[in-house]
DNA sequence: TGCATAAAGTCGCCTAGGTAACTAATTCCA
DNA sequence: TGGAATTAGTTACCTAGGCGACTTTATGCA
């Protein structure tokens, strides 16, 4: 029991860890890892709306919004009108950001890569499998967190 | 290479989902996971100084005063000036804080015991191992990142 | 068709954390 | 012993993300 909640800070520091490192190692490129992250996103699929990206990236539709507002202050995205709906706005890069994203995606792998170098073949895949494993539960998890939510509110709502 | 990247990506989901999880969990008792984490420490360290919960915490010292403020203004901890030390502020829990450790404790262990429990014993000694092995390198990466920006600062000061 | 409902974004407020500059107090050493 | 270097803490400014209220626009149904 104790060594699962041992699990828990293990991964909590590595993500931390790792977040730091990147964003040491690309801070003279003016760009984080969230937004990196979020290029790599656009970049495969360009012209998504923000709630199509804040889906994608697990993220609060507030969250993503702001998010975009900072690349888009940064020059690394444009948000444009959708000519059928005039709620949306869709998303798209500017040529500088997509040669960005080639060199931050070298130095993710470079920095991935040494961070799990004291690993052999066998751990690493044996950890993506836990890692899936356990992030799927966690899903199931918050979903009926929410169901709950949901339930108890319409419980309200029904008074 | 590539499903490296994939265990950059996996070990951020995980560590988000379970923040958001517990913090769903516990967001009725006033206390977020960062805070009781502080309250841990905390409980195991009384009269710890700020630094040195930062550095158990692995954080910012600056980042560690502003969760002391909030764990502060919530009354759930209070400063105390060190008599030998007009510098240090010695940080004790109230007693409120001392019985909601438990509670919070439960949680966090029934939350992580939750999110594991489609693992077997093996594969959660093992992600653990391996956790840890990531940690210490990372650990390692930042080191160094650390000295080669001391290094430039220190070239710089001597032009 | 018209009204209720849902969806897309924005905004304000909150916690969390990093970085850097700053003050006050202490320690170290020439 | 006196001044330099170090240490403790605070503060300001930044990104990041959750939550909820809100507006605008679409959609769906009676």
């Amino acid at each position: 029991m104790e060594d699962e909640r041992y699990f828990g800070f293990l991964v909590s520091d590595v993500a931390r860890l790792l977040r730091t490192e990147f964003d040491r190692r690309v801070r003279d490129f003016g760009l984080t890892r969230s937004q990196w992250l979020a290029l790599t996103r656009i970049y495969r699929q360009p012209g998504c709306t923000q709630s199509e990206l804040a889906e994608t990236m697990e993220m609060e539709k507030g969250s993503a919004g702001r998010l975009i507002d900072r690349l888009e202050k940064s020059r690394f995205v444009v948000r444009e009108a959708d000519p059928t709906d005039r709620r949306v706005k869709r998303i798209h890069l500017t040529a500088e950001a997509e040669a960005i994203e080639r060199t931050m995606r070298t130095i993710a792998l470079e920095t991935i890569h040494e961070a799990l170098s004291d690993l052999d073949e066998a751990e690493r895949d044996k950890a993506v499998e836990v890692l899936i494993t356990v992030k799927a539960r966690l899903q199931e998890m918050l979903q009926n967190s929410n169901q709950a939510a949901n339930a108890a509110d319409r419980q309200m709502a029904a008074q």
